[in-house]
DNA sequence: ACAAAATTAGAACAATTGTTCTAATTTTGT
DNA sequence: ACAAAATTAGAACAATTGTTCTAATTTTGT
């Protein structure tokens, strides 16, 4: 792992555990042992080092998206593999997802990947839904509209969901999981046949 | 309206309008024509500032709860102005909704007070719910626990809605209050009868 | 009307922050 | 082996920030 590698593992450590509001680039730099020179001889601004964490996030969740192409899965274990994926995507990335307003109006690049994004994952939901209605484990009755809209409350619940759990004083990672993996299951439970 | 008043006023204004990362007290004094001096001499810390204005968000929010009392309304009526009451709030509020969680930490007086609210109005929810069961006009073969984790559901979109629209580059202030009826009709549509 | 209290502006302070500069050291390619 | 390039530490810079201090002005209560 070379210095830049390390400046990025570091402020991802830290930001996830103090927030961005407190923390320094000096803070980063003397926590990893190296000079604040040293650390902006490798990345220009602070944001740059952020940036770098988010197309980290973005290569995790092409990954993880992959696995979704099994498609003799049942729903159920479909649905099994999305909470447990992104609640590992969540937990690793916590801080962008704590602060993802300010993220992305402070850093635009960051908005505008996320907007693409969001669009590539809308429609691979509705196809996924569509699909698994036809093999009658998805209610088939659903407006297209209403679906549409279901897709974007799974993603602000899946977006936000961390947010909700830290300011609802959430702590322990055991507890974490269960609580994410419920939200998730009962967004689910009128939709499932 | 006297200074005191005046600054809790600009602050929510600026904040509202810049979100909490780039905006100084100077800046608010600045924008409100009296010096930073004057401004410290009514609230020694910013934190005195915000905090103020979360006592705001929390009377506006316990004067829109008293609608909800009107036993009489239909479920239809009621979640309309669930749906405009909280929106109000919400678009009134933005920058608070945008930066949860960093505020929450910076400002733990502001994470208790949200804790003891979300307690509160889940009862309530859960009492209305069974309530509106037993004049058929909401499901009444809703096992509670799911009915709980629905409840979770509910607060997660309501108060992480605007965050997700922010993100999602959202604007307009019409488009908004569309969008999130929409949202929100959408998460209950399974649950009506 | 006038003393005491409240309010205000503006200078000043002290700490911090992101970033740059400089000079030394280390690594790399040939 | 050695010149060029890359890396590093630490000092230095320039700007900013929240807050305090001081002295003047205004308001309030009697």
């Amino acid at each position: 792992m070379n210095t830049k590698e390390k400046i990025v593992a570091a402020a991802l450590e830290v930001y996830n555990r103090e927030g961005i509001r407190t923390v320094t680039t000096r803070q980063i730099a003397q926590e990893m042992g190296i000079s604040a020179g040293n650390l902006h001889y490798h990345f220009k601004h602070t944001e740059d080092i952020i940036f770098t964490i988010f197309e980290e996030l973005q290569r995790d969740y092409d990954e993880m998206v992959v696995l979704f192409d099994q498609k003799d899965a049942t729903f159920q274990e479909l649905l099994q593999e999305f909470t447990e994926g992104s609640y590992l995507l969540i937990n690793k990335y916590k801080f962008i997802f704590a602060n993802f307003v300010e993220i992305c109006t402070w850093i635009p690049a960051i908005g505008d990947a996320y907007r693409t994004l969001v669009a590539r994952r809308e429609e691979r939901f509705i196809s996924l839904f569509e699909h698994y209605s036809k093999l009658g484990m998805f209610r088939q009755d659903i407006p297209i509209a209403i679906l549409k809209g279901f897709v974007r409350q799974i993603f602000i619940i899946s977006d936000f969901w961390y947010s909700s759990f830290a300011v609802l004083g959430g702590r322990f990672e055991s507890d974490a999981l269960e609580d994410y993996r419920q939200t998730i299951e009962v967004a689910f439970y009128p939709y499932l046949i």
